[in-house]
DNA sequence: TGATATTTGCAACTGGGTTGCACTTTTATG
DNA sequence: CATAAAAGTGCAACCCAGTTGCAAATATCA
């Protein structure tokens, strides 16, 4: 699928500026990012734009919505196939480096909730050091 | 225990303020509470002046922080009686009214881990909508 | 009691996020 | 193709929670 076919598909119109921030997105990191690391990362485009496209792309569930505890909002790019929405899955976020990672294939365990109570979503986030921090102590 | 006690034994100095502040998280919220419901709650006391004593108790283990995605900092108190530092509950925060619960008597559920990342902390957050305002619809 | 250290309040600042509005681009229609 | 309507974009300004520097107030110690 094209990254045209993604957006289309999606129900978003398509736009030159909107194209070159999916393509940031899809191809430039490797984790989950901020809207200011977009902004790093496309100066030209205006930090407005680059707020409103990300949240629609989240509404239109092309990227799913991360709390890390970082206390900003983070982004990563939901990698299911299929039309449902994103189910939750592990993050980590290293204290030291401060990136968050996915764990894609760890779905988040779930827990008894009191009765009346109507999940929706569900975050789960350990912070801790990564393996790359881990190993090469600064 | 007393209040003084409590904070005595946490290696805080007793002043007026200290002692209100820690008398008012104890009695005065029934769940987690943010910086704002603090101001909101002892008006006569600096913002400054309480950002830092709940840094300080904080620090202290007095209080656990709270990350529960709402983009502001959230407070609890550790009702554990051990020293130790508090193991991770599982928290709910009600989409609707906005408030937090915690689960004290649920832990969460352990997930394994990518070797080398060594776990500090670890935050359970169900977003969703609360017993109370699931059953009275506004 | 006087000197020193700690705490507190005030005010100002920061950083991330958000919005109003004018300008530009795209889309729809004759 | 021309042009009106709708949607997207950039700029600047704003908001809010959190944070900090500094001076005044308070507590501690010799």
């Amino acid at each position: 699928m094209t990254d045209e076919e993604t957006l289309h598909n999606a129900g978003i119109r398509i736009t030159a500026v909107r194209l070159m921030i999916w393509k940031q997105i899809r191809h430039g990191f490797n984790s989950v990012f901020s809207l200011y690391d977009l902004e790093e990362a496309m100066p030209t485009v205006d930090r407005s734009t680059l707020f409103r496209t990300l949240t629609l792309f989240s509404d239109a569930h092309l990227l799913h919505n991360v709390d890390d505890g970082s206390g900003s909002q983070k982004y990563c790019v939901c990698h299911h196939d299929d039309t449902r929405h994103c189910l939750g899955h592990v993050h980590l976020t290293c204290v030291k480096c401060h990136k968050t990672f996915c764990l894609n294939n760890v779905t988040i365990p779930p827990v008894t909730l009191p009765e009346g109570f109507i999940p929706e979503e569900t975050e789960y986030v350990v912070k801790g050091i990564c393996g790359h921090c881990s190993t090469k102590p600064h």
